[in-house]
DNA sequence: CGTCGTAAACTGTGATCACAATAGTCCGGA
DNA sequence: TCCGGACTATTGTGATCACAGTTTACGACG
């Protein structure tokens, strides 16, 4: 990949491209839960020296996205239990939809626009059978409208859950297939965005979560 | 300090201890909010090199204690506003309050025993208006209940959220002085672990919030 | 054929160096 | 006194090496 450097502020460092990268890696799930991994050999694929990846790893670690075994320090993704999809679940459930209520009173044309696109390319995906596509394009809705809250602790919040929960998604496309999150209440959540409904955009996000994770949670438990 | 290594497993990494002192450090407002930092200059004052503070540093910035400046990547201690404020109030009245309930129903002799020696211990700080003694033993106060939660990853979700408040604290000790926060509730929720009454060590920790949190934002409006 | 021990490969951690970019300082000129 | 520009110090980033601990592979022995 060729990539000029235009100033330093600009600049994606290293580090965070190798951050980004293991990210994707591991929301769309080519790095299988529970898996073990290695700086060197992160940093080989990425074709990277081990420095950078030793700082994106520092930072995913920090984000509970990858766990550090403590007898051993060495690295794996976590592995999907119940419980843990439980707590994030509960989790989601209360930070997301505080983020679509407050983003419903900065909410304006541009952004319901915006929002348009990004749900339509969510149900081409989805037709399509596309799981990576899908994925991005859904993660792409959803933090378009958190973005509007302008609450940065709280969107950081939700950030960092939806990398955790990221590796559970993918069950649910391994098991159910791609169709079995059609169902999703976006068309509502803008509706509600652009009366400024507040309570309308809660409520439509917070389904929208509830109906997902109850996928999962029932993928999970069919089998770990 | 001599401390000696038994075993890879229960040796803390150097890069651990420098995260550990920095975070005190930033909860008791030693390094002053709005404050430019470096990475040399912290292994310069902890007298380590600057390898391991890198990594400690990497993991506050992620967990939101540090900051980092975009334009010049320079880092800093994340200043203090009513809004970040108000965000991590709200997070924090969601998670620690749910972690209380559920720890009400795990809760023991063993834990309730502990808990009156940290609060014996709180009372005594607040009594001599030792600020760090009270900091530190209020964190453990708190932490000692969502351990018991059995709820890691809400527990983490508290931790870094305390990280954040952590600055905030100190500027109620500045301005209101060390008796501000005198009242407290701890007692009302060791009683409620002791009869395992979720909803009322669920009110509890959040009336023990909700005052603390509304002294530092008094502190804080009344000046940045 | 199975089991154990040893050697090689691999792991995270820390130290040190190089480099480009920014911030700070100090001095000259108006 | 105040402003501007050159020089120096300091900054984060990345590369490379060393090291101790752990895992893995393999071959010898029973």
């Amino acid at each position: 990949m060729v990539q000029v450097r235009r100033s330093l502020a600009d600049s994606q460092a290293v580090h965070d491209q190798v951050y980004e990268a293991i990210r994707q890696a591991l929301i769309t799930g080519r790095i299988a839960p529970g898996k073990g991994v290695s700086l060197r050999s992160l940093a080989a694929e990425l074709s990277v020296s081990p420095m950078p990846v030793r700082d994106a790893v520092r930072r995913l670690v920090a984000e509970r996205a990858l766990a550090i075994n403590p007898a051993n320090k060495r690295l794996s993704v976590p592995s999907l239990t119940a419980d843990r999809l439980e707590q994030l679940s509960l989790a989601r459930l209360w930070v997301e939809p505080e983020l679509a209520a407050r983003a419903a009173k900065n909410a304006d044309t541009g952004l319901i626009r915006q929002l348009q696109a990004i749900d339509a390319d969510v149900d081409e995906a989805l037709r399509l059978g596309d799981v990576d596509r899908y994925m991005t394009a859904n993660h792409a809705f959803h933090f378009a409208i958190y973005e509007r809250a302008g609450a940065e602790v709280l969107e950081a919040m939700a950030g960092g859950l939806w990398l955790q929960v990221g590796p559970f998604m993918r069950v649910v496309f391994g098991r159910v297939g791609a169709d079995g999150l059609v169902a999703d209440r976006h068309a509502e959540a803008i509706t509600a965005l652009k009366d400024g409904d507040a309570d309308g955009a809660r409520r439509a996000i917070a389904a929208d979560l509830s109906e997902g994770m109850d996928k999962m949670r029932a993928a999970v438990e069919a089998g770990p």
